[in-house]
DNA sequence: ATTACAAATGTAAACGGTTACACAGGAGGG
DNA sequence: CCCTCCTGTGTAACCGTTTACATTTGTAAT
């Protein structure tokens, strides 16, 4: 690989001119200038990208940490980073880190803050990432938090408030006339399942309806326990008219469960889930799920424009947060009661 | 930010030292080494990734460049190179290039190549992407080629046998007592599409069936084109029994059109289609579309296995090429006739 | 006691760029 | 003609590591 000795060598000038040129400085003569352009062009030259960043400090890329990128969920997510990088001069790397595996995230943490990236993105909200955040926040690299409030730290937050859609669901339901209205919880070591039974909660609670006994079960083994919990749910005594299920996934088996009992969705019982996830596990095929999406292209997409500004910025630049707020999309398994 | 001359003036050693002490070397003393981790500790020292690489010509990371990353047809490769990643040193990076947009695939490969990893996987099979493997090739580091046969190219190749996987989707339809079978073919752009389109035509003509005029029609405008040409097909005044489609994508159109024009799927046409695709573009809810599979998770994860050992092994190792079979999925668009 | 060797450590030169500063030479003003 | 300023260029230090080589010290062998 050419060097820019090399070059400057082969061109008869020294190092600083080629780098002049490189860099698309306006003081180095037309002679000089073309000599260097040719010498580059005939020896394929290419700065090297970790010499030059060792030495300005700065890296014109942006890294990207999610869970599971191969998870369909981020599919509007990624679209999002990938158009709001095209208008930048910024290269998006992305790291994937399988099922949330805390020591693996912390280890991209460091790799990308000591001296790969300018700024990091990172999605997710488990509870167990402020300790990895914490490997952030002592870089000095910027960064901004997605879907991850952690309170008391200074530093770029987009937010969905998944309390106030969990509280519009119900309401939604409500409005249909469902009164009975049980919740299958998430993983609780997700700040999002935490607000939305919260957001539930209150809800109910504001509407004095009442929340039985067994109306609010916790899906501890993933997903797939929504089958079972929507069992035991339908055969209470007095079951509830409609069940509202921290997410698409959860709600899809609770659906298959319901069906399997003979219970006719949306006709006997009516499901709300949450995330309008397109793509469901085991090959869904049944009516669409009911739900509350979240905007995860303008989300992904304005992190990088928000990011990429304020490094262009420089640091003094004031931090944001934003809160998205989550959209009914009406599917076909929640009916007027 | 702390660096490794902070570390070793406040643990009174010698910059060697404390690389020895980075670096695990065994030539250190007990007490030494203690008093340099103690520091390294107390300061939050990391060692800057930039450097390092730069001194070392080598950066334990794998880049991977695929076309759109967020397309849902990347869910099982990318849950391969994940998998595959776990058991190695190496950093795995993904980048996503919009569209198959050739500059930006080409600005990838040079920030990649020039300091950033050791080696790449590139994935995909536009034609156009001739050119951009000689930046790699050009390069020095290590790649593999996923989906991309280039003749006399010596690197390594993962690659799917698309002519063969037609061939045998054809023979599936004849032996499922079709003659009349019609194809829609894909963009020509890539060369799965020329080779898909070349295994239904020898397998045709090799069991003597007749392609009739407007049997093969090309979808030029993207899947989308698939509806329109699915009803001039089906409006041809002998029509084929069965319509085998470049990929999924365009298959679920197809369908859409047939039954659209009233024509029952697989009663009175059969389909067929590629790729096996789970998620299929707006919101597709027929039937089971019957395939051929790729191994995708099985590329992926054998891709970085290849390229880590590689890696590890130094430079004169041999260059792979692995030919994958696609196999069968039956679905619910192929009848018996 | 001398020599040989090993273990632990330090010194300094890379790696491939950027950039502050110095400097040469020519133009323009007085 | 001298001084100043500007333009174009070069020199060398620096970014944060690694590592070949030199040096010191201690120990065992002669």
């Amino acid at each position: 690989m050419a060097t820019i000795r090399d070059i400057a060598r082969e061109a008869g000038v020294s190092l600083a001119t080629v780098s002049r040129v490189i860099n698309h400085m306006d003081n180095v003569s037309d002679e000089a200038r073309e000599r260097v352009e040719a010498v580059i062009k005939r020896l394929g030259y290419n700065p090297n990208h970790a010499a030059r960043s060792l030495a300005t400090k700065k890296t014109n890329t942006i890294g990207v940490i999610v869970n599971n990128l191969h998870d369909p969920f981020f599919y509007d997510l990624i679209k999002g980073f990938e158009y709001g990088s095209r208008n930048t001069k910024y290269n998006v790397i992305f790291c994937s880190v399988l099922g949330g595996d805390v020591d693996m995230k912390e280890r991209y943490i460091k790799y990308l803050t000591n001296g790969i990236v300018d700024g990091v993105i990172l999605y997710g909200s488990y509870l167990s990432d402020v300790k990895v955040v914490h490997g952030l926040k002592d870089s000095n690299v910027n960064y901004v938090l997605i879907e991850n409030d952690i309170q008391g730290l200074e530093c770029n937050k987009l937010l969905i408030d998944n309390y106030g859609g969990a509280g519009n669901a119900v309401e939604y339901l409500i409005s249909m006339g469902h009164k009975k209205i049980a919740y299958i919880c998430g993983n609780l070591n997700m700040r999002v399942s935490v607000d939305r039974l919260n957001g539930y909660l209150d809800t109910m609670r504001k509407n004095n309806l009442n929340i039985a006994d067994g109306f609010v079960q916790y899906s501890t083994a993933g997903y797939e326990s929504g089958y079972d919990i929507m069992k035991s749910i339908m055969q209470l005594n007095d079951p509830p008219t409609a069940v509202f299920c921290n997410d698409d996934a959860i709600a899809s088996k609770a659906i298959l469960a319901a069906l399997d009992m003979g219970v006719r969705v949306p006709e006997d019982v009516s499901i709300m889930g949450f995330d309008n996830q397109r793509l469901l596990p085991d090959g869904y095929k049944g009516p669409d799920i009911s739900s509350m999406a979240q905007p995860l292209y303008d989300i992904g997409r304005e992190s990088i424009e928000i990011l990429a500004k304020q490094l262009d910025d420089g640091n003094g630049t004031e931090k944001v947060t934003v809160v998205y707020n989550t959209y009914l999309v009406e599917g076909g398994t929640v009916k007027r009661r």
